[in-house]
RNA sequence: UGACCCAUGGUGUAAUUGGCAACACGUCUGAUUUUGGUUCAGAAGAGUCCAGGUUCGAGCCCUGGUGGGUCAACCA
């Protein structure tokens, strides 16, 4: 029984299908690069990798797997003031956390710099890109709008050798940043923008974060990006939507690199938009910067880091993507998505435990004082091979607070004056008395128990339907627990016109509670360490975590259908 | 007043060469249950943006609309 969960976990093979694979397949039956089927993952360096990259995370290494191809990991590095290091590797160990392999295939656009300037050098000898000394002010203004034509640069018909002169000195670093730019030479009137002219080449006098000072003008994306994926041998360039418009230009640079036996096809999806959450990395680091969450990963962010520390594991991310398809529709996922997926894998999966995150004192009046035992309790009733625990039991335990109410509505379960409820695993308590401060609030209950309920059940047949999950107050070990909710209140923060995203912040996404009790099971655990507290959630255990002071994170809550319930 | 793209239950996706709209999440019942979890059984909810056309037959094809998105960084 166990086994055959464990099996459905791989859900590889039933991978649904897209209208990327239309694509593919056409090009297999047409014969296209030799049958070969070549991706890659392209991430800019300037951020943290978020839930919307493993998206193309998982398409792009999802297609070489199905078809038997490739997937490169590419850094498209070709803006050194917005690139870093520290970039580099959080991707690389996000990409690899997620679960996937480029092998040796790891690239950077600046891996190409020399062959892109080679390049623009025969464009230049075909009469294909000239030099222009204008500033992009000026640039800009003869650009036209969607809807006028744009018109022609003064230097647009410099001779060959000028322009080759110019771009050597361009290289050499006889301009200043700004005083001229290399432009393809294609068509002032096109009725795409992108094909008016575009900039191949801009004076950046930038320390790049691999090549250093040894150029000083760069590239931009639009020349960058086809010629990369062609000399890595990519079939298929996966991109989101909104590089649509660029492909007429991705296919003019691709035309002039002739000799190919193959040729990289650009192909556009959707990119992931999540409710209740921002995506775009400017706006993450403005949460960043301005302090509004703590850090890239911080557990309420969208980031994979953030997703990590919350508690996701690989796999539910991977499911969640597989479910939520790729199309060309620019939609709005349910967060509540994404976390079905955690349940649905954590559920199979983590070790169950009980906590208390909001403790009220119980105490037993009638089990004898110093007295403790030990009592059996299931690791995971979804994996009999996870064995059992001992949990120990003694006279004064902590139970929920909201497992008592002392005027009950009707259908509630739990425990109320003169009830009687099942400690999970344990006894049979019934509460006797509510002990008040003055101000009126609960602080203590006394109980007494059945003990001939060893284990559960009663002895004389009676039905308990009440179960509440306890910990001894003698042996819990005593932490925080960090409780989260969504970032945003708004659905959608950013489908506001005229109002800043921030004024949709959600004040209480953040809950500390300091004082928790776990039961003993739990010292052993290491950061990132995944239970399920049982009847509360999914939490994993923070790296802020010491000895003194454990920290879990609540990755999500159970499915309740009693608070559901009550809320109508 | 241009080019390109998109349009199927609340949400996300399906629907072999046109053949009575399917699945998942969510919602709601009920059963089981020492997690008000899980599991199981079931229900509601779209007639496929609109209007024409082709066809015995259209979500799929054609035409024209409507609505939405992208494009005028020396960003990617």
């Amino acid at each position: 029984m166990a086994e055959n969960n464990n099996n459905n976990t791989n859900s590889e093979s039933q991978k649904k299908s897209n209208f990327i694979h239309a694509h593919i397949d056409e090009d297999l039956a047409q014969g296209r690069n030799s049958g070969r089927v070549h991706t890659r993952f392209p991430p800019e360096p300037n951020g943290y990798l978020h839930i919307g990259h493993a998206k193309s995370i998982c398409l792009n290494f999802g297609l070489a797997e199905k078809y038997g191809g490739k997937c490169n990991l590419r850094f498209d590095d070709t803006n050194p003031s917005k690139e870093e290091t520290e970039y580099v590797e959080s991707i690389m160990e996000d990409v690899r956390w997620l679960g996937f392999d480029w092998e040796d295939r790891l690239y950077y656009s600046s891996d190409f710099f020399q062959n892109l300037y080679d390049f623009a050098v025969r464009l230049i000898k075909e009469d294909k890109a000239y030099v222009d000394d204008q500033d992009a002010e000026t640039i800009s203004s003869q650009k036209g709008t969607p809807t006028r034509p744009g018109i022609e640069s003064p230097f647009r018909n410099r001779s060959v050798e000028e322009n080759l002169d110019l771009f050597g000195r361009m290289k050499d670093g006889e301009f200043d940043e700004g005083e001229k730019v290399l432009r393809a030479k294609i068509d002032m009137a096109s009725p795409n923008m992108h094909m008016r002219d575009p900039i191949l080449y801009r004076i950046m006098k930038a320390h790049h974060h691999r090549t250093g000072d040894e150029w000083c003008i760069y590239p931009m994306y639009d020349f960058a990006h086809g010629q990369c994926d062609y000399w890595e041998g990519i079939t298929h360039s996966i991109c989101t939507l909104e590089f649509e418009v660029h492909r007429p230009l991705y296919d003019w640079f691709v035309d002039q690199l002739q000799e190919m036996d193959y040729r990289p096809r650009q192909i556009e999806f959707a990119r992931l938009n999540l409710t209740y959450t921002v995506m775009s990395k400017r706006k993450l680091l403005e949460l960043v910067k301005d302090g509004h969450v703590n850090g890239w990963d911080d557990p309420r962010m969208p980031t994979i880091s953030g997703l990590r520390r919350r508690g996701y594991t690989p796999e539910s991310i991977r499911n969640f993507s597989d479910k939520i398809g790729v199309t060309k529709v620019d939609g709005m996922i349910d967060v509540s998505l994404l976390e079905f997926s955690v349940r649905e894998h954590l559920n199979k999966t983590a070790q169950r435990v009980m906590g208390v995150i909001n403790p009220l004192k119980v105490v037993i009046t009638n089990y004898p004082e110093g007295q403790e035992e030990m009592l059996s309790a299931v690791n995971n009733p979804e994996d009999e091979s996870m064995g059992r625990r001992d949990v120990p039991f003694s006279r004064e335990v902590y139970i929920e607070r909201n497992d008592f109410m002392e005027d009950p509505p009707r259908k509630f379960f739990r425990l109320g004056p003169g009830r009687e409820v099942r400690l999970r695993y344990g006894y049979l308590i019934k509460c006797n008395e509510v002990l008040k401060d003055k101000n009126g609030n609960i602080t203590e209950l006394l109980c007494t128990y059945d003990f001939e309920s060893k284990g559960g059940k009663s002895s004389d047949g009676r039905k308990v339907k009440g179960v509440v999950h306890w910990v001894s107050a003698k042996h819990a070990v005593k932490a925080e627990v960090r409780s989260y909710d969504r970032l945003f209140s708004d659905e959608d923060p950013n489908g506001h016109k005229d109002v800043d995203f921030k004024e949709f912040m959600n004040p209480d996404s953040l809950k500390v509670l300091p004082e928790c009790y776990i039961e003993p099971f739990v010292k052993d655990s290491k950061p990132f360490d995944h239970f399920q507290f049982e009847r509360l959630g999914y939490f994993n255990m923070d790296p802020d975590s010491t000895p003194e002071n454990p920290v879990f994170n609540r990755t999500v809550a159970l499915r309740d259908s009693w608070a559901k319930a009550q809320k109508k």
